[in-house]
DNA sequence: TATCTTTTCAACCATCTAGTTAGACCAAAT
DNA sequence: ATTTGGTCTAACTAGATGGTTGAAAAGATA
């Protein structure tokens, strides 16, 4: 293949994972018409095939792609920072981001679980065991230090994924309501994405906190 | 109508909205299959169409009896507490008996969210209303009362929701996960409903408490 | 220009599925 | 015994959908 060839493929498979990205959040993997796909990326749909195969083919591409994003990113962020609060924060604000800007992001991941994890590939399921760890070092570094008081960490994580997933997803619902009963508009349910981010990280310190510092453990 | 033929009426009815809140929860709308319904339910899929209707009614019929029975429940266990914290608790542990026990409240939910409400009947909009108001009323009064911090309202909902139905809805993948790599079973993962709701209350209320205590507003 | 490879397309098909229909069954009322 | 009203069923249909295919276009190479 030359170069200019393999760029092509590059490119539309890109569009391609791009647009199916959209749909699977929006419809779910059986909602989801592969001819929707295919129309959303501008491509025909046995091009589609061609570049990267059957519907589960696409969807397990699409959903470890966003895993994988998402799992980098954050991992970037945490390891870039100083402290445990810093690494939580950052943890949570980078996870705000990217549930936040990339709006397919919490559907899909969403969906995902709802099904019991039926279609997460191993791939996958990795990306998600490196979340996983990212926060958990974190929160178990500061118990060990006597920063935080002795906390689930898993409980934690469930807690700051479950919040910004559930916000971001919530959005279309939350702008329908708020169309229909204008009287009661909330500002406090519109937040940008690094507003949430705060609020999140601000209300999770909170929780963990160690306000009555002892001697670290050991 | 006899009563008979009545309470025949009620005995199906009932059967094929359970039969059909599990295919719903575990398939999502799309995927779920009307036959499989019926074949879960122990009727012929006539019989669910002369009982209830067609598929959306159907799925409409079940997410208003789930959201309602939440609703209620929360609403009655809130209404029953002493003072905010109490009533937090209360929401909390409700909440997180109802998704721990009736298995298919959170993936339909997530689903639903997932999907940004488009199958959300009204009166289910309403349900969510009634959740929604019974916390954000008690974290007022809490704020109000001095006793907790000026959070926001909403962000509290959606950490103590979005905990919750994660931590059910994952059950499933971690379990697989628990069973792939047994060495690093972590039992942390795994609390009982009522453990869930204990952590995730003592998690929320550490979160919003206010613990310099001045005075209250006026 | 001729040739070869990669990429795109429109049309097609086998299968699956939501929804319908015509009638069987059954209990109670006459 | 027969009618009546409600409940249930097997079998069917029309339409949609995932996936395929053979040919044509585009682009590189020589």
């Amino acid at each position: 293949m030359t170069t200019a060839a393999k760029q092509a493929h590059e490119a539309t498979s890109s569009t391609i994972l791009e647009a199916a990205s959209k749909v699977f959040a929006d419809k779910g993997y059986d909602g989801a018409r592969v001819d929707e796909i295919a129309r959303a990326a501008g491509v025909n749909k046995a091009t589609l095939y061609y570049q990267i195969g059957d519907k589960e083919a696409l969807y397990h591409a699409v959903i470890t792609r966003v895993l994988a994003r998402t799992a980098d990113e954050v991992c970037i962020a945490v390891a870039e920072a100083n402290g445990c609060e810093e690494k939580i924060r950052h943890f949570i604000n980078i996870f705000a981001r990217q549930t936040g800007n990339m709006r397919y992001t919490a559907p899909i991941m969403l969906r995902e679980i709802a099904s019991g994890g039926r279609n997460l590939p191993q791939s996958a399921m990795n990306e998600m065991g490196r979340l996983l760890s990212a926060l958990g070092e974190s929160i178990a570094e500061g118990i060990q230090q006597g920063l935080f008081r002795p906390v689930n960490g898993f409980m934690v994580h469930m807690m700051i994924v479950g919040s910004l997933m559930l916000y971001s997803a919530n959005e279309p619902i939350r702008r329908r309501n708020a169309e229909n009963n204008p009287e009661i508009h909330n500002a406090s349910h519109f937040l940008s994405t690094d507003e949430v981010g705060d609020a999140v990280a601000d209300l999770v310190l909170a929780a963990i906190r160690n306000n009555e510092p002892t001697q670290p453990n050991q």
